[in-house]
RNA sequence: GCCCCCGUAGCGCAACUGGAUAGCGUAGCGGACUUCGAAUCCGUCGGUUGCAGGUUCAAAUCCUGCCGGGGGCACCA
């Protein structure tokens, strides 16, 4: 079930006025323009919603734009969820909705259930998400906190919006990071063993690589010691990862994120049988017959117009004394593009970087397009980075020094709530501050508890309006909601497909913790105005009754867009 | 030096992507619980949207140049 936002209503309507008053000799012809403007009005005064199309149009119209907007008027068709709609100075076209008609939606709303608030924007196209992506080597951090929320939420959202939706986490298993790893636990390991160190490389000193190593010496004792260390290394990698990864679902599973899949990069170097071709291999074979590829001081490298520098390294066999030729990122990228949009055949690739990547998203874009995909069907949100904040200080992290908050400790300090709310309350284009001190503090200081409070709220009414006897669940007689409250409430509940189109269109999560406070101010408002049980008024009791529970029903909505709960007691 | 993000009320941030009188939270001050949950609500104080130009009927929003903060520019990932 889906639904189409009243905006969308509204500028239909217009829409037909324009090409009726063109028709009718009323207006020159014009191209209508697209998308045609309508907006949520700022002021009581403007109505519900406002278009300032005629002002653009004065221009090509050659009138004044009050004129243009007088003579749209007479053409719109009648609607019933329109009261009133007139030109306004300077040549605005403000809209009123029927009050009637407004409170007659409380039963749309209710009935619709979990499904109010979707909307038709995908059209059942694919689309995947793919976040954290983290490297596999540790706990994860809340340094991916953000990450993972952004990426869970805005599938969320696009799942709401009419996409289908998956949500992956890529696994870079390939690289120097994945070897570290191993080389760590190796050590640990062989010293555990009282054994000479065998591998003299940089090391994570985490105190899960002692929990890993040990775990090794009992189920392997001392095997890997009598091994070539590089074939060792091989196999405790993958065994290392493995655990990893264990820990990381479950780190994840703490914040309500899951994944419907877990690509791992190391396949795209594999080959299923001896002969085989790798599918990097095919993809750096097609690159280089389009042109994109030169060889240059016993390297492999990228070359292509949209980048700002000649080339980009994309293998070299001489950067580690490495068995394996160990390319770049660069070269599982256009492996991994291709995957995505050709073999498993999404329209839509949503990439969800931290800002610290901006710059590889121009060899994101280059290494697609050079493959002649289309850029369109990739998006690369980036988001600022997170200044994690206590008593007033930043704290620095890093799984390098072994000095990091793991997210799975904070989780169960705080639960996700928090967490998950704080965020998504800023755009993505901003850094923001995590604060440790706050996000633990259970008060009104904490905004999270503001939303759901007033579910709470709503539940205590209801289990009262129980108690004093009246049948909760009645409908009731909507035409008796008229009071102002009431109706600022209504207009909430009806604008959540609005939300959902602008989160899923913009990729802007963050509105949706906007509209749920919001939301909740004006049930906050409406129980202040409205005594909602009133023995002595029994049919405004079950009008207000079911208001309360479209209410009730529309927080928890958008609360579970967000990954959040909705709690009927606090 | 080059690239990306940000600069809006004391502080933290919105402003539906160029529209009307720039909003919300906090902090400060003053109010509202014998009445459905006060984790709430109401009132009040607070603005030359960093600065200077430009484009437009219209700029917080777009362009140029400065200033300030953060991040990135590896044969790392």
């Amino acid at each position: 079930m889906t639904f189409i936002p009243l905006r969308e209503r509204l500028a239909e309507l217009l829409r037909r006025a324009l090409q009726a008053a063109q028709a009718a000799g009323a207006l020159p012809p014009f191209e209508i323009p697209e998308p045609l403007p309508v907006e949520p009005a700022r002021h009581a005064a403007h109505g519900d919603y406002g278009s300032p199309v005629c002002l653009g149009l004065a221009r090509v119209v050659r009138r004044a734009p009050l004129q243009i907007a007088q003579a749209v008027i007479p053409h719109l068709p009648a609607a019933d969820f329109v009261a009133h709609a007139e030109a306004v100075a300077p040549g605005y076209i403000n809209f009123t909705l029927s009050e009637a008609w407004l409170a007659a939606q409380v039963a749309e709303v209710l009935a619709a259930g979990e499904a109010w608030g979707n909307v038709d924007l995908g059209k059942g196209k694919r689309v995947q998400v793919e976040f954290v992506s983290a490297n596999p080597t540790g706990p994860i951090t809340i340094g991916s906190a953000r990450n993972a929320v952004i990426g869970d939420t805005l599938a969320s959202v696009l799942s709401a919006a009419g996409y289908r939706v998956e949500r992956e986490y890529y696994v870079n298993d390939a690289g120097s990071k994945a070897r570290k790893l191993a080389v760590s636990v190796f050590n640990k390991y062989a010293e555990l063993l009282a054994a000479p160190v065998a591998l003299n490389e940089e090391t994570y000193p985490g105190a899960y690589i002692t929990t890993m190593a040990e775990s090794l010496v009992a189920s392997a004792g001392r095997r890997y010691l009598e091994q070539e260390p590089e074939t060792a290394l091989r196999e405790i990698m993958r065994w290392a990862i493995a655990q990893v990864l264990v820990t990381v679902e479950a780190d994840l599973a703490c914040l309500r994120v899951h994944f419907d899949s877990w690509r791992h990069e190391r396949d795209f170097y594999a080959t299923a049988a001896a002969g085989e071709v790798s599918l990097f291999e095919q993809r750096l074979a097609v690159l280089r017959e389009a042109g994109n590829i030169v060889e240059k001081d016993g390297a492999t490298w990228f070359t292509h117009p949209d980048l700002d520098k000649d080339a980009v390294l994309i293998r070299s066999a001489q950067v580690i004394p490495n068995p394996e030729d160990r390319p770049t990122y660069l070269a599982s990228d256009a492996a991994y593009v291709w995957d995505k949009l050709v073999l498993r055949g999404f329209d839509r690739a949503i990439y969800v970087w931290g800002a610290d990547h901006h710059g590889d998203v121009p060899r994101l874009f280059a290494i697609t397009k050079a493959q002649g995909l289309d850029p369109e069907r990739v998006s690369v949100i980036l988001y600022q980075m997170v200044t994690l904040l206590r008593g007033g200080e930043e704290v620095r992290m890093s799984k390098s020094s072994g000095e990091f908050i793991t997210l799975r400790d904070l989780v169960d300090e705080v639960g996700p709530d928090p967490i998950r709310f704080m965020m998504l309350t800023r755009t993505v284009d901003v850094t923001l501050d995590f604060d440790l001190d706050l996000v633990v503090e259970q008060s009104d200081r904490n905004p999270v508890f503001y939303v759901q409070y007033a579910h709470t709220r709503i539940a205590g009414v209801l289990r009262k309006a129980a108690e004093l006897g009246l049948a909760v669940d009645t409908p009731g007689d909507l035409t008796l909601l008229k009071h102002p409250s009431e109706l600022a409430l209504i207009r909430k509940l009806l604008a959540l497909p609005e939300v959902i189109t602008l989160a899923a269109g913009a990729v802007a999560p963050h509105h949706l913790t906007l509209y749920a406070t919001e939301l909740g101010a004006l049930f906050h408002a409406f129980y202040r105005d409205c005594r909602i049980a009133d023995p002595d008024d029994l049919p405004l009791t079950y009008a207000r009754l079911t208001l309360a529970r479209a209410a009730k029903s529309v927080l928890a909505r958008v609360l579970q867009l967000m990954g959040m709960d909705a709690p009927d007691r606090m």
